[in-house]
DNA sequence: ATAAAAATAGACAGATCAGTCTATATTGTC
DNA sequence: GACAATATAGACTGATCTGTCTATTTTTAT
């Protein structure tokens, strides 16, 4: 399964992919731009679908890794961490190659809930959710699964309005609500 | 400028962008589902682009025009109002055809800053944030910009995940956090 | 060195893409 | 009823789309 020529499609195409889109990048973008013949593609994923799928779960890997890796490197207490979590959303969005949500964007334009691809962007939100919750949790909330509910509202709500509407702030600003609901949540 | 062709490709040409993306609707499926000649389309717009830019400015006008009249029918206080913000959006997020936002949804698809397309949804968005700001500077809020700031965000990720993870609860949990900011503002 | 596996270039299929053009027919207006 | 504006069907371009096939070459492992 694993081999360095997959490897090198998946990321070629997560790049194209995360800047135009699904639909708008062909097959033959890819393969050119990862060096690569057509036919190698094609013995690695079954169609352009099964690519995405792969691009979409390295997606979800490198991102949550990442993520977690730099809330945990910023504060030792759970509550510390909830509170990072908003300073690694802003540390994205300031980045050249912000180009919003890759899940977002995929949902957006596989919109059939039972699309695969659609259901691997469910899931993928799901386990952020899932995160904040363990977070919400270990910090002592009160209600630890309503406080992950607000805090992945602001959350997404963050990653739309500095994609789409290009607020830089909006990390900062999403940090300040989650302040109010985090003492409102007992800490 | 003003034509019943003309009106109704852009409606046909909604409910197809809307419900199955930008890139992946052709315009070969647009006329043909509006019954309508090409050369009628490309007198009227002068591209596809073109024919995208009519839809989200007509989806602007209509979304938010129903939004607040929902909003403003519900509650005759500015307090009570941004409550019923999120029954408005619990109540988009139930209907059958409920597919996300069409303006996130095109900046995924225009991730370029400066298309005009990418700008429309930034317009629009900008304009669901005034429309919060003045509701929140009516109710009194302490700091207006920033109650609006917090309750965009609520509503954003709202949408987001009541799309992208099927979270059937989304708005009245934002409702829920809604009310902890609006507390907060000292409201 | 040899055999098996992987990658190559490139032709090919059949569909679809956005957009143009023409010649005819249907409107709406005075 | 006459004239102008609008809409029509459909051919056409040239590009692009996903996916298949083949014949050859390169790489890898034994």
């Amino acid at each position: 399964m694993a081999s360095a020529k997959r490897d090198h499609l998946i990321d070629t195409a997560l790049r194209l992919f995360g800047r135009d889109g699904y639909h708008a990048v062909g097959i033959d973008r890819v393969i050119a731009e990862a060096g690569v013949a057509r036919m190698t593609l094609y013995n690695h994923f079954k169609s352009k679908d099964e690519l995405i799928l792969a691009v979409l779960h390295r997606r979800d890997e490198r991102f949550r890794n990442s993520f977690m890796r730099q809330v945990e490197r910023a504060a030792p207490d759970p509550k510390g961490r909830i509170l990072a979590t908003f300073d690694a959303l802003d540390t994205w969005f300031a980045s050249d190659d912000f180009t919003g949500c890759m899940f977002i964007n995929a949902a957006a334009e596989y919109s059939d809930k039972n699309d695969p691809i659609h259901r691997t962007a469910r899931e993928h939100k799901d386990l952020v959710v899932d995160y904040l919750r363990d977070l919400a949790s270990k910090a002592g909330a009160a209600d630890p699964d309503d406080l992950a509910a607000g805090l992945a509202l602001l959350t997404e709500g963050a990653i739309v309005l500095a994609h789409v509407a290009g607020h830089k702030d909006a990390a900062r600003k999403a940090k300040k609500a989650a302040e109010v609901l985090i003492r409102d949540a007992g800490l």
